[in-house]
DNA sequence: TTACTAAAGGATAAAAATTATTATTAAGAT
DNA sequence: ATCTTAATAATAATTTTTATCCTTTAGTAA
């Protein structure tokens, strides 16, 4: 849990409570666009700058404590950084959610056919949730 | 190669030059940001808009001529529809390569996890390319 | 504790990216 | 060749992101 303040001291980033607000609400809300986050931030710091927001993220993003996904034909959501892991998204009801899922194999014959050394990947799978089939 | 008539005409989408010189373009280039685009199109086209471009890499993105790349770390590149696809960006050049490589397996684990049904993939490889190891 | 310093926050301006508006031009149909 | 409608160009407006600058505060050390 709060080790957000040690992860942020590790990199030499000060422990303020914009910060640890911000990682809370990234945290339980899984996965949180930079406009939801600012309503959400807001409830708890209604003077909080969204300059402070952006820099914020950029920051942690920086120092692999955030970690961007990139969604098709939608906008970038944050992510604690955890163990790699994919993401699915629906397309009806647009819900992301993670996905634990060994690529191994996959990245191996990707590296074997391109000489290229991978050391990551990012993969989102679009489709229909259970819910909205 | 010019079946762009074609499947602009398809889509009910009228056949321009400016049109065909952006899809000569992204085809030549494999994959192009809209900043990239943008200047070399207007060597072909001086007097383009560049809302005009905006407006049309958007059309074709909707009736599927056209794919929105979203890179990690980086600005979103563009291709020419064809067969599905990954992709592999080198950290160090920047460069992006097409990559074709099975995702059933990886695919058919994922929905049977999860219980969507998925239609669409994005994989995205990341690290150094043969050239600049 | 208190005082100091460097980093962080807040307000705002600026820049960059994207979309909307409107008059003119040109593609495609008749 | 003419007509209608969509596309283009120019530009304004909006949205998104970053930079600036002054004030505040976290972390350190007396």
């Amino acid at each position: 849990m709060n080790d957000y303040i040690h992860k942020l001291k590790e990199h030499n980033l000060k422990v303020t409570p914009q910060r640890l607000g911000i990682l809370s609400i990234i945290q339980k809300s899984g996965h949180i666009s930079i406009e939801e986050l600012y309503v959400a931030v807001r409830r708890d710091f209604s003077t909080i700058s969204l300059a402070t927001l952006y820099k914020n993220i950029n920051f942690m993003v920086e120092v692999n404590l955030l970690k961007e996904v990139k969604i098709p034909n939608g906008k970038s959501k944050y992510e604690i950084v955890k163990e790699e892991h994919s993401h699915m998204i629906c397309k009806k009801c647009s819900k992301l959610e993670d996905l634990e899922l060994s690529l191994q194999s996959v990245v191996q014959t990707a590296s074997k056919k391109s000489g290229y050394l991978f050391d990551d990947n990012a993969l989102v799978l679009s489709g229909i949730c259970p819910q909205c089939q």
